[in-house]
DNA sequence: GCTGAAAACATGTCTGC
DNA sequence: GCAGACATGTTTTCAGC
């Protein structure tokens, strides 16, 4: 039941990839430890047990033209409802991120649109969509954001 | 003042990029419909610019070790103190986001721990290094988290 | 700012340990 | 599970437009 923990040499490959995740193996060999070939196998192990889940690129907000940043909170409007939040709301590519919380409220969204009135006519959609009352944190700065784990 | 918007070509850059973050130079320009070199320019010309500001691996939580994420709003003990909270709280490495907020509260971090424990002490390491009180939503389950923008 | 070509380098596969 | 070698593919640089 209980999830192996990440073997050591895993755990150092895993730390590079999340720190630049455009690390070649030859790179990634080096500052390991061993042969390209073994990181090689070791990587495609991590992507098939999913511990790798994938790859992205960080970019800046207001520079591709979505500079608002909103965290969204969602209370279902009929409590005795299915809980298909997720599955309601997977269609509105605004949302970043969807996370099912303890506490007052049922789910925290966190948003990038490109401007208030752009906001306004998203949860309209989520509040359609999902059945659901908002309750809106608009983000106005971001000191730092998506920092790699401490592994 | 206003950025200019990013241009057909690198936007398209970007979202692939976006979508996987390790996608070759190769296979960039077949989908961009550029040859290699001119994909690998704007690629270079929007790392400088900031545009792109790195690449990561996205990972399982509950693999790597840290099954536990959280959300902490901060209020600050004494509201006359400078703001300097983002350069007090950066040294703690389990705070993988800090955004600056509008509302009740001055401060949303998002945190991935190992256990209740882990939590309890961090909350402990934030208050005393903010001089901040803190509210902890606790993340039960992630239905989905780091979408790629749409652009 | 783009293309195309060439050299350097990385990846993916396979063999043997 | 790892190392080493080899063929293939990718990155990087450069000349020319």
């Amino acid at each position: 039941m209980t999830g192996p923990v990440l073997e050591p040499l895993d755990q150092a490959i895993v730390r590079e990839l999340s720190a630049d995740g455009r690390r070649s193996f030859t790179d990634l060999a080096e500052r390991v430890g061993l042969s390209v070939s073994a990181v090689h196998q070791r990587v495609r192990r991590l992507e098939q047990r999913g511990v790798i889940r994938g790859y992205t690129t960080r970019l800046d907000g207001e520079q591709i033209g979505l500079p608002l940043t909103a965290l969204i909170s969602l209370t279902p409007n009929d409590p005795a409802a299915p809980d298909d939040y997720p599955q309601r709301l997977e269609h509105i590519t605004e949302i970043e991120s969807c996370y099912s919380v303890a506490g007052d409220e049922s789910y925290i969204l966190l948003v990038r649109v490109a401007s208030p009135l752009a906001l306004e006519e998203l949860l309209r959609k989520i509040r359609e969509s999902a059945k659901v009352s908002t309750r809106t944190t608009v983000v106005l700065s971001t000191p730092f954001e998506g920092r790699s784990p401490t592994l």
